[in-house]
DNA sequence: GGGGTTGTTGGACATCTGCGCAATAGCCTC
DNA sequence: GAGGCTATTGCGCAGATGTCCAACAACCCC
């Protein structure tokens, strides 16, 4: 209905497609399902978009990119590189959140079968084990912890945190929670050569910025006015 | 065309079904891909399955149970809780075949929406689960190993295992595959207090069960009568 | 061999899929 | 206000989807 430019209509669309992402899943999200969320016509999205893999791969990359920058930001207002990974416990949002960690469940399943939704995964996959692995390397050098190889130490402590979060998130009850990101934190001290504690999440004496709870970046899903209609849609 | 009991009829849509979610993956498995597959009639899937969901989960259920009855009965062929842990990961079979673990990553992914299909994989994971926990136990009551929680090391270590498989299947090339299954080896070792290599595969002890490969298992999908078929229809 | 049981067929049903295209309607410039 | 640019429509296309059901055919028992 209304006009709009451009870059302010494919904007829209990837909004309204997250949305429908979130719903029902990226293997089910159709062309129409988007078009009427946003009440306009379908052909509308293939002006923009050449194919259903490229819609899917642009609005995976906003939800997922969006949490990489508020994590990384969160990091950046840290000194010192366990200062760095202690805000980075405290802030993952996959496993905390289920609307953005099932929505890399289906990510990862369907990678296979649409390559630029797999190439879009993949780089933000690698981009957060980077943000890790250069925060670890730095705390290397800076003494305060010792790792031979930070870059696989990077890949086994995300590796596990995706893990157990999976396991969290479809398997609901299988795992503890709590126990996705206690025990995420105990092996990232090991392997790091921390004393026991140090990661937890508590002792946040970074800069004053306002984090009341653990979990500080977009808290519902995209589009979604208050949590209780996301309740109604996705029934625990 | 052949007539068939129902125990027999049942089973060879089952075993078809495998063979379509392998290919096809499970969210694009249809009845008439199924059917088509057996060279029999739609309308027979549905004579001996009241839904989808219900021949999705049986489908995944027997690849998945027969990987873990014969890692399981592997391991039975050892005597030391160490020994059943080396045997564990030499016949690991989801981090080393593809079209297992990508079984995997579908069900996770579809758990959320297909309610039969969930139970079937997290009672499956918690096998496996379980299958480690006990293990480890053993290994502590006769002190080869120690370990204060037996049941959350097995889920760490399955979980670091998954985290890994995970990117080496949905992400080609992200990490090395001969690191999935060595790194999670080393992460055991550290957690159960075994010195590095302890649970190194190429040292085999165990009884003289023919395991030319690490893969011992049905190392090819169910059906596909060679290899090279595989790579047409999933090329890497 | 006849009759009943039951595995199997093949298509009907309504709905959905990604995609493309002519026609339309809104906005900006001159 | 006229003209043109373009965002948007609305439907068509060819095919796929899960589910259901009356008809058919193969088998076994009597």
């Amino acid at each position: 209905m209304a006009r709009m430019g451009p870059d302010e209509r494919r904007n829209a669309i990837v909004g309204a497609a997250l949305e429908v992402m979130v719903e029902r899943g990226i293997a089910a999200t159709t062309v129409r399902h988007v078009a009427d969320r946003m009440g306009t016509s379908s052909g509308l999205i293939h002006h923009y978009f050449a194919s259903m893999d490229e819609l899917l791969a642009d609005a995976f990359e906003r939800a997922a990119s969006q949490d990489l920058n508020v994590t990384r930001e969160a990091m950046s207002r840290n000194h010192t590189a366990v200062d760095k990974l202690r805000t980075f416990f405290a802030t993952y949002a996959r496993a905390e959140q289920d609307w953005a960690f099932q929505l890399w469940l289906d990510a990862w399943a369907e990678a296979s079968r649409r390559p630029q939704l797999r190439a879009t995964s993949q780089r933000l996959n690698i981009a957060w084990q980077r943000l890790l692995a250069e925060t670890i390397s730095a705390g290397v050098v800076s003494g305060q912890m010792s790792c031979a190889d930070p870059d696989a130490a990077a890949w086994r402590i995300l590796s596990l945190l995706d893990g157990l979060a999976l396991q969290a998130v479809a398997h609901r009850g299988s795992i503890d929670r709590s126990a996705v990101v206690t025990w995420s934190v105990r092996h990232a001290e090991t392997e790091l050569g921390l004393a026991d504690g140090t990661l937890d999440g508590s002792k946040s004496d970074a800069a004053g910025h306002p984090l009341g709870s653990p979990c500080n970046r977009s808290s519902r899903p995209p589009g979604t006015p208050a949590p209780p209609s996301r309740a109604h849609r996705l029934p625990s």
